[in-house]
DNA sequence: GGTCAATTTGTACAACTGTACAAATTGACC
DNA sequence: GGTCAATTTGTACAGTTGTACAAATTGACC
């Protein structure tokens, strides 16, 4: 009896997922990668889509609770310019970095969230929704309070573009390594979190009423030749 | 003898990929789709990856002339904000908005570049590099124009971001809906294109030597409590 | 209307998939 | 050291996959 086959399969499934996605990857590929026999993943978890559900279950609970923690910090700050940028910290460093160390890291499982998003497998897509929205919709109110004016339309959709921006600096690193002619490393996750908090300060930044005005009237002024 | 099973194929094969990825998607649900036999396919393609890398030829190249000839305008305005701005939609629309109009969608195949490049599809992998770095190196030297003083590694990283949004707006539209409650549509395209740019050029606006900096100063304010 | 190449269909194949379940193995407890 | 439940293995199953290829169909040209 091995000590923990059913812990490496989990692990081993959030590596595989995140690499490959769901579709590509067989429960015999899990299995091998754990040195262990088939059966012994439909005995720990019944189905494939169960394991899936499992793994769900194993990472969000801590990350999005580490998330509400320093999400509570941010919100004890009162400049609002430095609380925004706490929240969005607060939002992307638990995404970034594993909250359980050793578990299969935070990065792994959210980068396996981002492929499967993309492939929207239905499993998957129910257990998204159920819960990470209602920490979202947490922070949008959050950030609303940091950018006095802003309109929902501009918040909900910059919130849209941090996650995306997240996924994608987890899926494809080497872009960033080869669009820089291999002078800055994709891979290095402290940088994009850095980088990814201060584009997004900006952009959340530019939606107070004032900036917000100078930036739709530049549009219009291009638009209209 | 159909007047243009190919062109059906083609059709369908870029709609069923963009909606559930390479890997979940059969020859025969292309097939099927298409009124058709799975014998055409390997008759028309040789096999899916050749017909993957015909999908992505059929689309790709008018795609990136469009962005180019779009650039090239934007490079006439002398206002650096103005040109800023043109840029970035000179980006952004040509991967929304159909370029052949009736081919199978701008927006629908940008989608499925999305889910493909999330899969790791290695096919997929090779033709996306070659076929759309340069036009990328093009648009951030042209960006760094825009923004003088700014660090290669913030315009990597700031057009990793865009690209990033860009592929989540188009993937999960359904969660702008949501999170607003139903007050915003995620699936109106134009005001997707709206916000993105406006975003990302308040992003790389931040990029610009005053302005970066006080960002920068904010950071470690915060970091060192 | 017969010819012929291009196209489309139908079918067969080996490989792989998730799942089910009987058999073997393990190790703590008496 | 025998017992027994928990775990792991092995194997079988039906369904699906991409691919190959012979047979049927099509339609323009003579």
């Amino acid at each position: 009896m091995r000590p923990n086959l059913r812990e490496a399969l989990l692990r081993n499934a959030v590596t595989l997922f995140s690499r490959s996605g769901y579709n590509a990857v067989s429960l015999r590929d899990i299995a091998k990668a754990s040195g262990a026999n088939v059966g012994s993943l439909t005995y720990h978890f019944g189905s494939k889509a169960k394991l899936l559900r499992e793994v769900y279950e194993r990472h969000t609970v801590p990350m999005n609770a580490r998330r509400r923690e320093l999400l509570g910090e941010a919100l004890r700050i009162g400049d609002a310019d430095q609380r925004l940028m706490a929240i969005l910290r607060a939002y992307v460093v638990p995404a970034f970095v594993s909250s359980s160390e050793g578990d299969g890291g935070g990065a792994e499982f959210t980068r396996m969230r981002a492929v499967l998003s993309a492939e929207g497998n239905p499993d998957a897509q129910a257990i998204i929704a159920d819960a990470f929205d209602e920490t979202s919709r947490a922070f949008i109110k959050a950030l609303a309070d940091c950018v006095p004016g802003a309109l929902l339309s501009g918040l909900v959709w910059r919130s849209q573009f941090l996650l995306g921006s997240l996924y994608y600096a987890l899926i494809n690193p080497d872009r960033v390594t080869r669009l820089s002619g291999g002078t800055v490393d994709g891979n290095d996750r402290e940088a994009a979190v850095d980088q990814l908090v201060e584009a997004s300060y900006a952009s959340f930044r530019s939606l107070r009423a004032e900036a917000g005005q100078s930036a739709a009237a530049l549009k219009y002024a291009t638009e209209e030749k």
